[in-house]
This record gives C-alpha cells, sequence and structure tokens, in this order.
DNA sequence: CTGAAAGCGCTTACAG
DNA sequence: CTGAAAGCGCTTACAG
C-alpha cells in the first residue's frame, strides 16, 4: 500500500465513522460514495451479479456490512416491477392446517427478505376472481401458494397465468406442470389406511368422505377402494356417505352409519375432524371405541391426539408441503432455492394410535 | 359546452379508448394526460385532498374509473417511506386463536387496499428483538398488532416506539396509551365463572393456571379468586396448579388435583385447551364429567364444543379483537377508521354448556 | 469488469 | 385551487 493509498483508506475509514455517528440509514448512494464505486456496481453485488471483481466486492461488502445496509424493498420493487411478497390463498377450513401451512412457507423463506401475506376467500363468493387479481395487481406479489381446494381451482390457475403471476399448487394429484405443483399422493395414504383396517379382519367398512368438490374426497376415496380390493374386498357405493370435512358433518355421517343394520364395524373418515364427529356419534349411540367400532381419520390433526381414545390416522406433512411449495415458487428467482425441490415428493403415512382393533368376534 | 370545449371532449375520448385498447395498466401520468390535469392534481384526489375543485376531481374520476387505475403501491410507498403492509406478531400456541385474529384484522382492512403480514416468533429466541427489527424496518411496515403474550413485552413496545412503527397491543389488562391498546377484561370473564361455579354449590375449586409469563394467567387468576370472593368462598395458593395452555399440561394437572384427598368438586381453567386435557385425565381416573366433576375452560376455541360433554367456558372474542386492533392501528392514517374505536370494550361472557353441575351430594 | 444517464410511479416543497 | 421541478432508492439499457 503506498502513503497516497493509506491515506485515501483512513479519509474514507473517517467518513464511514462520521456517517455511523449520523445515525441515517443507509441508501445505496452512501454505500457507493464511501466505498468509492458507483451505485450501479453496489447494486450488481446487491444482485449477487457474477460480473464484480473479487477485490472490488470486498471492498463494498465492507461498508455494507460496518453500516448495516439494507436495501430498499419499495425503490427495488418500483424498479423491478414487483414485491417480495409471497401470497397465501386458502379458503382450507381447519385452523391448524392453515397455520402448519404458514410456518411450513416461513420455514423456506426465512432470511430470504421475503415475507408472507396472508389471503383467505370464499370460492363461491362470485367477485372472487376479480379480489384474488386485485390482491395480486396491487400488491405486485412476487408469486402466490395455493393449497386446495383454491389450487383445485382451474380458473384461477388461469388468470394467474394470464397475468404472469407465478404461483404453486397444492393438490392431491398433479394438475399443473411439474413447476407449479406439490402433490400429496393422497391415494397411497387412503391405501394404507383400507391395508391396515382389512389387515384387522374387518369386512364391513364405510367411509365418510369430505365434499365431492374437494379433489382429495375423490382420491380418497379411490385408493381406499383399491387398498381394500387388495384385500378381496370392495367399497359398494352404499358404503359411502358424504360429509363436509367438519366436526359437525362427522357427528351426522356417523349417527347415519351406526343406525344401519347390519352396522359397519369400521370407519374411514375423509379427515381428522370427521372423524372426531364419529366419536360423538357412537358416543351418543352407546358404541366404545375400539371395541365396537374401529375408526381411521385423515391429517393426523392436533384433534387426533386429544381426542379419547388417541386416533388412528393418517399423516399429512402440512408444514413441510407448506415448505417445499414455497421453495419450488423462489426456485430459480432466488439465490439458494435453484432446482433443489423440484422433484420432492409428499409421503402420507398411517399412524396406528387407540382407536382401531380386530373387529368383535374374532 | 362550446364547440371547442365539444371537440376538445371527443378528441379525449378517442385518447381514452385508445389507451384501453393498448391494454397497459395506467399510472399516474396517464390519469393526468387523459383528463387534462397535472399529475399533482391526481396525487391529491388519490390522496383525498380537499383542495380540489369538485367538477375537476369529477373529471378526473371518471378517467380513474374508466381505466380502474389503481396507484401503484411500491411507488407511493417510496415516496411516503412507508408500506401499505400491517404486521401480526405473535406466539401465541392456538392456532385457532391466531387464525381468528388474522380473520379479524382482515375484516378490518378489506377494501383499505393494506394487507396483513404473518410472523410468528419466540421470545426466548436471543435474536427476536433483532428479527422483529429488521423484519419491520425491511418492510417498512405501516404498523404492528402483537396479541399476548408479545403484546406483554415492554422491551419490544420499546423497540417500536424508537424505529416510530406504529403498533396495537391487546393484553388482558392495559399497558399503554389507550390508542395502543386493546383490553380483553380478562378479570370479568373469570369472576363471572366463579360466580357459577359457586351459585351451583361449590366449595372444593381449583384453579389451572396458564404460565406465568402471560399476563392472562394472573389476571384470571385473580379475577376469579375475587369471584369467589363475592360468594364468601376462597382460592387458596394450594388451589393453584400451573399449566403451560396446552393440552398435555392439562392432563398432567389435572391427574395431579383429581388424587387429592378432599379432591376438588370443580376445576377452573386457564384456557379450552387445558380444560381438554382435565377430561382426558377425569376419564383416566374413572371420574364423569360433570357427575364427579365440573370443568369451566376459557376462550371458546371450537375445542370447547367437540368435547363431550360440551364445555361450560368463557367466550373470548378474538376475531372481533383483531378487528378493533386493526381499526386503531389504521385510525387517522385512513379514511373511515378516525376515532371510530378509541373506547371500544372487549367483554368476555361466561357460556354454559353441559361441564357444569351441582356437586354430588347436592 | 465498471459507470453515467434515464427511468420506475409516486409525493413533497415551493410557487403562484 | 393548481402545477413544474426535484426527489424517494433502486434498476435497466447502453456504452466503454
Amino acid at each position: 500500500m503506498t502513503e497516497s493509498e493509506k491515506a485515501a483508506a483512513e479519509a474514507s475509514d473517517a467518513a464511514l465513522e462520521d456517517f455511523q455517528r449520523s445515525g441515517r440509514r443507509p441508501t445505496i448512494n452512501d454505500i457507493a460514495r464511501l466505498s468509492g464505486v458507483s451505485k450501479k456496481t453496489v447494486s450488481r453485488i446487491i444482485n449477487l451479479s457474477p460480473f464484480v471483481k473479487d477485490e472490488t466486492r470486498e471492498r463494498v461488502m465492507k461498508v455494507i456490512d460496518a453500516l448495516a445496509y439494507m436495501p430498499d424493498l419499495q425503490a427495488r420493487g418500483l424498479a423491478f416491477r414487483r414485491s417480495f411478497l409471497i401470497g397465501l390463498i386458502y379458503n382450507n377450513p381447519s385452523a391448524q392446517y392453515v397455520i402448519d401451512m404458514q410456518q411450513g412457507i416461513l420455514d423456506a423463506v426465512r432470511g430470504s427478505g421475503y415475507e408472507l401475506v396472508v389471503h383467505p376467500c370464499d370460492l363461491s363468493n362470485p367477485n372472487f376472481l376479480k379480489d384474488v387479481r386485485a390482491f395480486v395487481e396491487r400488491q405486485k406479489l412476487f408469486g402466490v401458494i395455493m393449497p386446495p381446494s383454491v389450487s383445485e381451482d382451474e380458473a384461477l390457475a388461469q388468470l394467474l397465468a394470464e397475468i404472469e403471476c407465478p404461483y404453486v399448487r397444492i393438490a392431491s394429484v398433479s394438475l399443473d406442470r411439474n413447476e407449479a405443483m406439490i402433490v400429496t399422493n393422497d391415494r397411497n395414504g387412503a391405501a394404507e389406511a383400507a391395508r391396515h383396517l382389512a389387515d384387522l379382519g374387518h369386512k364391513r367398512i364405510a367411509f365418510v368422505s369430505g365434499p365431492t368438490s374437494f379433489r382429495s374426497s375423490h382420491e380418497r376415496r379411490e385408493g381406499f377402494a383399491a387398498g381394500l380390493a387388495e384385500k378381496g374386498l370392495k367399497l359398494a357405493a352404499d358404503d359411502v356417505v358424504f360429509g363436509a370435512y367438519t366436526f359437525e358433518s362427522g357427528v351426522e355421517c356417523g349417527a347415519a352409519l351406526l343406525k344401519r343394520k347390519p352396522r359397519p364395524t369400521a370407519i374411514f373418515c375423509g379427515n381428522d375432524e370427521m372423524a372426531a364427529g364419529v366419536y360423538r356419534a357412537a358416543r351418543d349411540a352407546g358404541f366404545e371405541i375400539p371395541r365396537d367400532l374401529s375408526v381411521v381419520g385423515y391429517d393426523d390433526s392436533p384433534v387426533a391426539a386429544k381426542v379419547w381414545p388417541p386416533l388412528t390416522t393418517v399423516k399429512l406433512p402440512i408444514r413441510e408441503m407448506g415448505r417445499l411449495a414455497a421453495e419450488k415458487l423462489l426456485s430459480g428467482a432466488v439465490e439458494g432455492f435453484t432446482g433443489r425441490v423440484i422433484d420432492a415428493k409428499v409421503a402420507p403415512a398411517l399412524v396406528v394410535r387407540e382407536s382401531t382393533a380386530k373387529p368383535a368376534g374374532r
């Protein structure tokens, strides 16, 4: 280092300290001035451009770190014509499901500077598409994530494509390009439940379906039927009753099934909420679980461990699904996410607790 | 209208149609040009300035409506030095609580152009304050809402004040200026529960407290003790056991209380989750609710209606609390919110279901 | 590998 | 009541 370089370095150190004392939030101009480069070069560094000499980058980074510089997201957003926000558009009635998904998304974006904006909605609202469009366009969302059954709305997916808003859909089967899907393979989970009940020796088995407007209702039914078929059993149309994925609908469906003669010895429910409702119906009708009736749920939500006896159910890794969806969405656009999750698989798994046993008399 | 005015109007109509055909999103410049005013005047209209002639406003509004103009939030944000985002910072373990609060906040901001960004956090994380600060400053949040127990952290409130981030805290007692508080008056709710149990004839009554780190635990305990005192009963220190507002802790506390001789004939729980745990403990120990034991919860969360027998509990209007908090936050800054809720009161109310009855032998 | 100029779509401060 | 200029803090397109 020559004398004159040393003097320059000292001068810039002094300027840096002056700035620190000022207490102002630094801008790209401050960083450029204090490190002796143009703001364009600072911009290149912020945006991880490879076209910066290592030495230059180090010098600038030192100033950035010393001043804890954070680029202004509004300004970047204005120039980029988009924000650093991810939208979660959902209509799932389960609070736990939504919270788990939010957590998963936040797991993925932590440290990236992106944040999560939540947008519950109602598919039956005639303004639904207009609302979503306004939401996306006003905030210039980076992209959106959609769990079922919003994810199954083709008109919405088409709208998002038209306005060029990246999205990832979470659904029980693939509905889109691989890059835009997280698939939960509900058939496999339901088939596992079927094999479990068949192996215990049950023959008269009923299925409480979710609403037919949810794709998962069909997938779980078909997977369940396929699992029974492997064991030589059949799920007749008459063995299926329809609920709404809610506790109350579970009570009603359970009560109806338990009045039948002969009554089923096992009931598979489309989700845990309805299974809890079937518990209530069984109690009201004087049946004991699992002695008189085996029950299996789906989701492994917290309620599954809180009911008595603890519920055998199919575990859906909701938080992980959220994380995978966010990683897929950011993949490519954000450093560190590239291609990592394109082939991620979600595998449902049976969790055997105490609500299933051999049927009476075996 | 003179001939030349008419010609001008026709010309501008044509220009407007041209623009509509272009499919571009209009900017403030387009609106200004097409309505023949400066962009400053358009800006005044967007910002509801009274200093615009009615006739001018009407002319400009016509163009705004025709083109469905939405001001760019990034650009406004850059100029205003803040965003149009409200943060929800929370550490509440109940999914239903958080979802209800989110819904309430969204009820309030609907149509205002503001959106909700969620930020779960962990008070015990040493980086907690730094994380929140980065969250608020990076996104330049308009303001934040904090439910318990985040709301009770004075260091956080002080930090937000320092960085001039408006906030509203939700808590069981007032901790701040009226403009920054939604108070849930937990003492009153707990006192109602106490009177209900005393009126039924219970004498041996226990309280399962939430964690002492939650202010609500103290408030509910003191309110409960005060309610009992009105009826000539006393809540001794020995009658209080401490849980963690979780199901599992409720099981443990319930089991411990039911082993006592003489055992309590009624248990008031700091929340519904723990009450559900006490149900489990009662069942495990062979006691029937309400025959052998009366149980009262707090919150009126969905679990209260799902357990058997349905739980008597104190209803906390969580969604409304979220709405009130958001209205208070936006009050003053956003048209239509001014002063409307400064004196809003949250009143807890006892919901009597089937988990409470006279003690055995009366 | 680096930079000067123009622009993103708004608002503020000033002037009239 | 209205407007021309400058600015918010970044990036893009171009040039070297």
